[in-house]
DNA sequence: CGTCGCGGTGGAAGCCCTTCCAGCTCTTTC
DNA sequence: GAAAGAGCTGGAAGGGCTTCCACCGCGACG
């Protein structure tokens, strides 16, 4: 160990072996923190690797241990702002430094197939994050085939651990904040009908109403038909808005919109005609990204982050116990108020960040 | 061959080699697409591996090639609109299928470093993507010996490829907009002056200026001295606004905003002071982050997702040929125009996709 | 009719680790 | 004083692939 660190570009355990006057074996062991090394041994193989910047090389250790160390995330594209918190809690439970993440974004739900594909090429992760997409059914079949662990994140199948959200919840306690603020004339902008989460909210919705004592008034539901994306964007909220605003007096005083994004483009309809939004359309979206605290809109807060890291942390406990009984999570959305609402302090951007509250299913 | 899949789960070249009646290297060709293979055989080599669901384990081929087939993205978490955009364009570069997406997020440009220590961990990539931050030296250093290449974005450094944005002539651009617009009295409001972009974009202002004819007012410069992500933030551009707004008569009828995310906050600031926007202030952003078309911000775009996708082709590139001198590629910004302008059409949303265009620095 | 070359092919060696078994040196125990 | 452990340690085998060298058969060539 005289010399500089002019060994050959890559370091192996052997040469760290050779020089710290062990065999590979004890060097592993150290790197493994494997208990039955004397302290001195340890302090001198570690000093070796340090001179030598050297570090196990992962491949030729995930393929002595079978396993990788690298989780895979599958993630849609589309839902640009939503996916993105979500990975912010995933990457907050990998900070150990242990577990590298693998990206695949799908641009379309219908094209998560193909890039599934490569899911059955065993050996590049030890377990699947997938997100807010369906399981293709065949794909379920091989994941299990394959026994790799799978967490799905704002979705949900039997057959796997899940976290999601309670929309019906989160959209029953949406109508009854703008019922607590005093409007009894309350229409919804839904999405597209064809997807799952938009039917729960609109269910929500209807039991908000009831419990409100409001009756259902048909007219003042309107949903969307695009089958982009199910009807979750601006677009839409921007149309429907059009034809609420059209209503003349007979529109809604408070409008809840099952989305933020639809909400942003029913914002804009409702500036484009002239009006203001707490005063003339009392607002609520749904969801919580970052745009709403851009443009001030009230809304019901999904955990994404907390749902991110919850996903990681139960991805490791099935890694070490694989047959653990199947859990499925469910959240309650919480309420954040901003002004579109009308209601709580005007629009100085907040910078906390609430506490969030969770259940079990 | 006769038998089902029954082979033990992990499915080896040897498994194949045999039901083939082949040698373990002529199925390796076979997968690599060695032309030394008859037709006959490939064919049958194919079939066998597809009876049996094999596919060659990445970690033993990376460990034999010395390759990885993946990347490694280093990217900062808190410009969330940002980045997001470019991974979009690095997905779809990836999408050969080939390679694979590590992915980084840095969630406080300080804590670039400690991330990056597993960088020195060779063998779990090809190269490396670096986005919007600051090299540090020591971790030049690294790569450098290390000779992984690595390519930046939205950032520079004179010793590796880069893709940037020219925020001196996108900054002097926006000024001409306004100009063009009949707008005489034009304002800054600016991030923090220790960050070069926010330098860069206020010289663009000032050539803008200049070229308009215009004397440079000082008054009407606003700038942030927050730390926090170098004030590039809505909170900034909700307070600097407000500034602005309580200039009275003195203030400016238009202003150029650094970024988008202060432009949010900027129009929150006018909304909130009862006043309009294209009316009272024209705002013109930067960026056209996602955000920019939810709010209807005229703002000069950055060919993000171009940007991303020419890194990727850039660092296959720099594999194939590791020699290749570096290159700095510079792209000009591209007014988008919406409605916080005044000019253009109305605000329906858009959903087209302009041109871009691009320079070699 | 030998020799060359070429399309194909088999499989050993090597990539860099982990793991397990054997073995070594001291203590401890009866 | 022998036997049995306890505490460490060395290194072969194995993980699944690529690559390279050796080799085989056969048509072409002189």
């Amino acid at each position: 160990m005289e010399a500089l660190p002019a060994l050959s570009v890559p370091v192996t355990i052997y040469d760290i072996a050779r020089e710290a006057n062990v065999g590979i074996g004890t060097v592993s062991r150290v790197f493994n923190n494997h208990p039955s090394v004397s302290e001195e041994t340890r302090r001198r193989v570690l000093t070796v690797a340090a001179h030598f910047n050297y570090h196990p090389h992962p491949y030729a250790r995930g393929l002595a241990r079978k396993r990788t160390n690298a989780f895979l995330a599958v993630i849609p594209f589309f839902t640009t702002f939503f996916f993105l918190e979500i990975l912010h809690g995933v990457q907050s439970a990998l900070a150990d430094g242990e577990t590298d993440l693998l990206l695949h974004g799908v641009s379309h739900p219908d094209h998560a197939e193909p890039s599934l594909r490569r899911v059955s090429s065993r050996g590049r992760f030890d377990g699947i994050l997938y997100f807010s997409m369906r399981l293709p059914d065949d794909f379920v079949q091989e994941v299990k085939q394959l026994k790799v662990p799978l967490v799905l994140v704002d979705a949900y199948h039997p057959d796997f651990d899940s976290f999601s959200v309670e929309n019906v919840v989160g959209a029953r306690q949406a109508t009854a904040h703008l019922h607590a603020l005093g409007h009894r004339r309350i229409g919804m902008l839904a999405a597209n009908l064809e997807s799952l989460p938009a039917r729960e909210r609109l269910s929500g919705y209807r039991q908000g109403l009831e419990e409100a004592g409001i009756a259902y008034d048909a007219s003042i539901v309107l949903s969307s038909t695009s089958p982009r994306l199910d009807g979750f964007t601006r677009e839409t909220g921007y149309e429907l808005m059009g034809r609420f605003i059209a209503m003349g007096s007979r529109r809604p005083s408070a409008v809840f919109v099952s989305s933020d994004v639809q909400a942003a483009g029913a914002l804009m309809a409702v500036q484009d005609a002239g009006l203001r939004c707490p005063e003339d359309f009392a607002i609520i979206g749904f969801d919580d990204i970052a745009l709403a605290g851009h443009i001030g809109l009230t809304t019901m807060r999904q955990p994404l982050v907390e749902m991110g890291r919850l996903a990681v942390q139960r991805l490791n406990e099935r890694l070490a116990t694989p047959d653990l009984p199947i859990t499925q999570h469910s959240f309650v959305p919480e309420l954040v108020v901003r002004r579109s609402c009308g209601s709580g302090s005007p629009s100085a951007p907040e910078l906390t960040t609430t506490q969030l509250t969770y259940s079990h299913a």
